[in-house]
DNA sequence: AATGAATGAGAATTCATTCAT
DNA sequence: CATGAATGAATTCTCATTCAT
């Protein structure tokens, strides 16, 4: 699969649960689904659950039994695709050597979550921002563990005397999820053209690698041809 | 360190409300004011016009004598206040000869205008991506003008050649917004503690600089020790 | 005079809501029904959507479910009933061959039609004239039917020779359905009494016939013996 | 003043009362003129008070200066102008000899009132019916004044047998002033053409007198020649 | 499990009325 | 007398949630 397309490629890991359960998962999937679609377009306070409800093809009531209630469908879509995210990062992340490397994984596996869905990167973007108990108590400790996670690849990066040491890692990472969520949100309001969005991230990444790497080493800091591992 | 303070300050020039209402501006800029706080702390939708009131000391139909609806409201904090950044950044902008000056002044400005108002930080960042109609309608122009700003200083730059001529203007500015905005969010939800927000101002603009300037010259890139490393 | 009594029948036919819905018709008629009386005692604006609601035993929402909104609970009423008047005056009329029966129908049809129901006669011609936005987009159509309904019968009986020709038969069906609103709204609002309402039915009908009838034949014009004095 | 234009006038008797109070009266007549306006165009309740002060060219205080409150204005025109068609027509019928001049002068005032005041006859048709409360209780009055006046004048022409004996001379009171409400109506919604609403009534004058006179004498019924008195 | 009709709490907005100037 | 900014009670309508079927 060397194709730029799946570069990005995070994707489900499938979740129709061959179990037990016969549809249940899948109503519960279409829910969800429905929901990302609806609350990219409306927003979460603006989206009526009938909307939600008619998008997945199931009554109004069904979604109360999946879901305690609105809220938490959000919620829900915070922890299952971002726990995803997280999960993709953490196992892309640990099998690469270098700082460079693991820069460009962090980018890229951001916006290809997004790049294919972008019905995801609004509601993300936008919602996640919407409800502040809501973001409080269920998105900020998915998102402190990114930012612990990014902020690693710096921070190890420094140890490994790659990083300039007057770079702070938190800072660095906190900068570079904002700029990915602001180059995700200007792509998606824009024209939300695919290629248009890889290029974006190569700019950032490389961007970010000059800024933040040591000027010591004198060497060709960047290296295309060894990218899409 | 004793102009710290100002270095950020953007600060009210006198919110005329274009009529010559005698006491308006001043209910008009108290319900103003009483917003922000209400909404950076609720968010739009959860926030009650009967909340605003209160919080401005003023009757529930009082706001209606100056904004057309609640939405109205958010209208005027983004068209008030960013319309005053906006002014404010461009003044400096043409103030300062070099790129690298210019882009601090624009990470410095941007946060400056936040920094002792932390509830407008959250405020603008969150409620920004709040109603879509909103969004397009209002803050959408004021978010070009913006972004035209900062992008002809990464051109201009590299018309200087000191900016990298592989570096997109455009994609500069959507990050280095992106990037500034998430700061003001993580800080804003975070500690609120000015200082901290400064240094990672300071931060960031490093940042950005080295990954843009132009390799060639091998000179001292930055005059790092006027700043807290 | 057993068949007094039906004389003025009008009387539902059933009020199909056009959808399929299984009890949903039981609940509009119920509504409808709460809503001529509510109407009737307070008038359109001052009667409030909780005050139907209560008397329709229902919640304030479901009212909702079944008008667009609180106007178009009045448009309906006008539509269904005034709707229910037209046909059965149109069926009536075509089954009688002289317009001195005819003129007798009319009369006693429309008032026949409120007899029973002195609430929806209160509603009819008081709320009739509101609204001017609703009076001319529902009502003023229904009622230009009406007009031409009733001009026909005068004009008819012109071509037959019975009625003067200097007589505008537009003229007299306004004249004429004003006269039978003011008797109707003048008996909704004193006792009401369905024996004085066709008593003054047969005097106005009696009034206009003599009045219209053309003078030349020299006959008996009316057989007077069959009502009372 | 022989012209057809005059037949109809009933006009005030000039409200400027040009005694001690110097501009008062003529305020409230500003304020009374501008509500007959308003009234007319958006009925009573869809009339706000600042509409009408704008219209009198007052600020919205100095209305309750001069009445009690907005239903008060619209009390306060019932009596004033209809009081003053109460007793022009009183004046008028008194001077009339025959029954049938006297049931013209009813058509010919109650539609002049109006023919020349297209305002004043919708706010009386129109808002007359708008208000239980203050129908019954300040309208009622007044209208059943009326319809003593006009029942007399059938009364009257029974006992100089001139009138049917079995005609009551309440209800044909009734239906005349529904007939005349009713021509007023449709003409003030239909063009409001004047030549048109004369002819109008000349024909009810016509049908009703027609309608209503006895029999017996064959003699001429009507003499347009002697009209116009 | 699924439905969707019914509920009713809740919120935005209007506008008659007041009253300090 | 006159003003008109301010008030806040009142009302419509929405929509998340429930629950009988």
């Amino acid at each position: 699969m060397p194709r730029a397309e799946s570069r990005f490629s995070v994707r489900a890991v499938r979740a129709t649960t061959s179990d037990g359960r016969p549809r249940s998962a899948d109503k519960s999937e279409r829910i969800l689904r429905a929901a990302i679609r609806v609350f990219a377009r409306k927003g979460f306070y603006a989206a009526r659950v009938s909307d939600i409800a008619r998008a997945a093809g199931v009554a109004d009531g069904t979604i109360y039994l999946y879901f305690r209630n609105k809220e938490h469908v959000l919620v829900r879509i915070f922890e299952d695709r971002l726990g995803k995210l997280l999960d993709v990062l953490r196992a892309r992340l640990v099998a690469l050597p270098t700082v460079e490397e693991r820069v460009r994984a962090v980018v890229v596996t951001q916006l290809g979550l997004l790049e294919d869905q972008r019905d995801l990167a609004e509601v993300v973007t936008v919602n996640m921002r919407q409800s502040s108990r809501l973001l409080r108590r269920y998105a900020a400790p998915l998102f402190q563990r990114y930012l612990d996670l990014v902020a690693a690849v710096f921070a190890e990066g420094q140890q490994a005397g790659r990083i300039r040491s007057d770079l702070s890692p938190r800072v660095a990472a906190r900068a570079l999820w904002g700029a990915l969520d602001g180059l995700a949100l200007t792509w998606a309001l824009a024209d939300g053209d695919p290629a248009r969005l890889r290029r974006a991230a190569d700019q950032l990444a490389e961007l970010v690698l000059r800024g933040a790497l040591s000027p010591a080493p004198r060497e060709p800091v960047l290296d295309t041809s060894r990218r899409g591992a």
